[in-house]
DNA sequence: CTTTCATATTGATTAACGTCAATATGACAG
DNA sequence: CTGTCATATTGACGTTAATCAATATGAAAG
């Protein structure tokens, strides 16, 4: 029911639906999707970590870096379920498209500074 | 986007979770949900209110009684999913199966006093 | 080692949510 | 129509959650 109840609150924020929508395109840092939400850094930095505590996401630290890509689902029937079906589910809502569009425009060389 | 997030915050509370999970077994007036969930019966209505607006419940009314049963799950992709997903979803944990338990010795004859 | 940059954590603020007591509504019985 | 019962609605209260500014951490560069 905790794993359950988890995963369901963590998809339950569009702002992190978002996140999910965006990173089935690619990897993305914090900063990047920073740029794309226009929210603050520790806003963003929060709804990760409930995202990975949900076992929706995960990251690999790469120097200074830190880069959020899915998780393969393995974790729970929830997970496998939810992220299956949002790779097709919320294509069409517009917050979305207007997302995705922007994301080719947004490059980590042109945010992160190092 | 409203849709899909309205459905997972309706998931997203374990008293709304166990009444689909009740409701997997019979149509339930609020007396008998309340019975079970020994919560109050506001906020049973309210859940069930909730429960209604994302489309994974309906009532009939019958004389004084509001029985409500799950939706059928066409309203939209979500609904369909989920509610197909949580037929077997839960089954195994304590806090549902200890309901499901108890349910057939609840009676709408036995709560209800007309 | 000091600076710089990306990210995480902390603390505070505001809004949303779950809950209940009290009250309202609406149907049926007498 | 008056009373009773099932349910809905309202108002208040405490808790949780989303957000941001400020600060901390940690790595890499110079």
């Amino acid at each position: 029911m905790r794993t359950f109840l988890r995963v369901m609150k963590a998809l339950s924020d569009p702002n992190r639906v978002k996140i999910i929508k965006m990173l089935q395109n690619r990897p993305l840092c914090v900063c990047e999707i920073q740029a794309v939400l226009d929210i603050a850094q520790p806003t963003v930095s929060n709804h990760l970590k409930v995202l990975e505590d949900a076992d929706l996401v995960h990251n690999r630290k790469e120097g200074p870096w830190a880069i959020y890509s899915l998780a393969d689902g393995k974790s729970s029937p929830y997970c496998a379920s939810l992220l299956g079906n949002l790779m097709h589910w919320l294509d069409n809502d517009p917050e979305i498209t207007k997302i995705v569009e922007t994301l080719p425009l947004i490059q980590k060389e042109n945010i992160c500074k190092r």
